[in-house]
RNA sequence: GACCCUAUGGUCUAGCGGUUAGGACACCUCCCUUUCACGGAGGUAGCCCGGGUUCGAUUCCCGGUAGGGUCGCCA
């Protein structure tokens, strides 16, 4: 029989941050960075911490680190630890602060004082650089394996590399190690791009005298052509996203799917699915490209299973801030104009050209459209249309659908005929919600009034 | 220039020596249908190249090529 032995030590509890720069905006694959990491944490139960990477003062601002929070809390990443808001010198949570950089100088002297006392590190025109090994290091990767990084060329000639610089400010490479070192840090889940510069770190933790974390590099975001998304590339910021009206499930569930899968065939899963599945190991080895396509698919997918109260929420401040005022009609009206969009968007910055003509009376009829609708032999047939449309005393979808058959039978004609210049006349485009449900939305005395002024354009 | 990583349809991916190479997005066709969207049924399209290893390579090894990354007193 064999026995259930317990571990001798209990695995040590997981704990991995996200250190973004304050840069104004939040990358999209530093957005996906953030989102491994918190998925690794919520996987193993440990700690999610945020810090904040603001050494330089001179284009950092509260309100770049702003940008970063509240990215983060759209997309549902809390953080066990870190800052509240963008004010670093404000309150934090976490018994392992300061976690904005530009607090934590007293920390950095102190381990440099120790560097250069233990001589690991020595001054150089005013800087100080660390004593680096010659020997090549071999970087143990949970995603890519080992990586052996010897020193390239342009290194032999010169393996010392710069920590403080000689106007006293300690460079990136220093403050993220011994930030890391001191938080506790056990993992460190991070963009490939870091892949080769983890030799000086691992160097650095070897001259503190403590063991590196473990790492996990994951591949980049690029774009559609190949090349690294850079801030001006479309989709590169979350605020795209955000702005565009874009939903945080789809966001995050198009992430995960980029240098990870469920592989079991399905593609639409919620964040608490992935949680379960997650783990480093199995994460991807070479860069993916953004597909706004893919994206657009799932967030129509989110778009149709939302829950009716959240979908008005949406729909009305995207129609606000497209300028479009729902208040002037009562909510039971706005609300049953939504329902019929329901289902047929995929993005909320669609909607207010897609459910425009309900909130303005001004309609201007797609030309293209009307060339085939607005046509001499269709006025007639129009015009009996608005007659049995001005008879009926209950204008609801029911009753337009009956009244619309029943004139285009008498007509001898497709009920197409009728309802392609009648939803143009309305709504001006010649696609859009349900015509009947629409048309009740609308109103018998406002269908009227289009339809007559639409009349005018037929040639 | 040196070093590192990577390589399955246009894109995201499953696959871990023997498969009719699976799924999804996109695209095309048809069906459903008041348009669009949804849904349903089909379809086009893939293992970068060359050597090995092996009875047998998409899968393992080497080389090449291509893409990406790094070599800063940027982060």
């Amino acid at each position: 029989m064999i026995l259930k032995t317990q571990p001798l030590n209990p695995p040590m509890s997981v704990r991995v941050r996200f250190a973004p720069s304050p840069t104004g905006f939040l990358h999209i694959g530093g957005a996906r960075t953030a989102l491994f990491n918190w998925l690794y944490a919520r996987h193993t139960g440990g700690k999610f911490i945020l810090r904040i990477e603001d050494t330089d003062a001179a284009r950092n601002s509260q309100e770049a680190v702003e940008v970063i929070l509240s990215g983060l809390r759209w997309l549902g990443l809390d953080w066990d630890e870190g800052p509240i808001t963008g004010d670093a010198t404000g309150p934090g949570k976490g018994d392992h602060g300061p976690y904005f950089q530009s607090q934590r100088k007293a920390n950095y002297q102190q381990r440099v004082e120790a560097l250069l006392s233990h001589g690991l590190a020595y001054e150089h025109e005013g800087a100080i650089k660390f004593k680096m090994t010659r020997d090549p290091i071999t970087i143990p990767d949970l995603v890519v394996g080992d990586v052996v990084r010897p020193l390239t060329d342009r290194e032999v000639q010169d393996p010392d590399f710069v920590i403080v610089r000689s106007d006293g400010q300690p460079v990136f490479h220093l403050v993220n190690v011994i930030d890391d070192l001191e938080m506790g840090i056990t993992h460190v889940i991070r963009g490939e791009d870091h892949l080769s510069n983890t030799a000086k770190h691992i160097a650095l933790f070897r001259a503190f005298g403590v063991p590196a974390p473990k790492y996990a590099h994951i591949p980049l975001i690029l774009n559609q052509d190949g090349s690294k998304m850079s801030k001006r590339d479309r989709g590169a910021s979350l605020a795209t996203y955000t702005d565009e009206g874009f939903l945080p499930e789809a966001v995050n569930n198009y992430l995960c799917l980029l240098g990870w899968s469920p592989k079991d065939n399905i593609e639409k899963l919620s964040l608490p699915e992935v949680v379960k599945r997650f783990d480093l190991p199995q994460i991807l080895r070479h860069n993916a490209k953004f597909d706004f396509e893919k994206l657009t698919w799932l967030q129509g997918e989110y778009c149709r299973d939302l829950p009716a109260d959240r979908f008005y929420e949406l729909a009305v401040h995207a129609l606000a801030k497209a300028g479009q005022d729902t208040n002037a009609l009562p909510v039971a009206s706005v609300k049953a104009a939504l329902d019929t969009c329901r289902g047929k968007i995929k993005t909320f910055a669609d909607l207010p050209a897609y459910a425009g003509f309900y909130f303005r009376d001004e309609i201007i009829c797609d030309a293209e459209a009307a060339k085939k609708s607005f046509v001499s032999e269709n006025k007639p047939r129009v015009e009996k249309l608005r007659d049995a449309f001005s008879k009926l005393v209950t204008f609801d979808a029911a009753s337009i659908e009956a009244e619309l058959k029943t004139t285009a039978t008498e007509l001898g004609v497709k009920v197409g005929v009728l309802i392609h210049p009648t939803r143009l006349a309305v709504t001006g485009h010649p696609n859009g919600p349900s015509l009947y449900h629409l048309l009740e939305v609308i109103g018998k005395e406002k269908t009227l009034a289009r339809i007559e002024k639409a009349l005018c354009q037929f040639r």
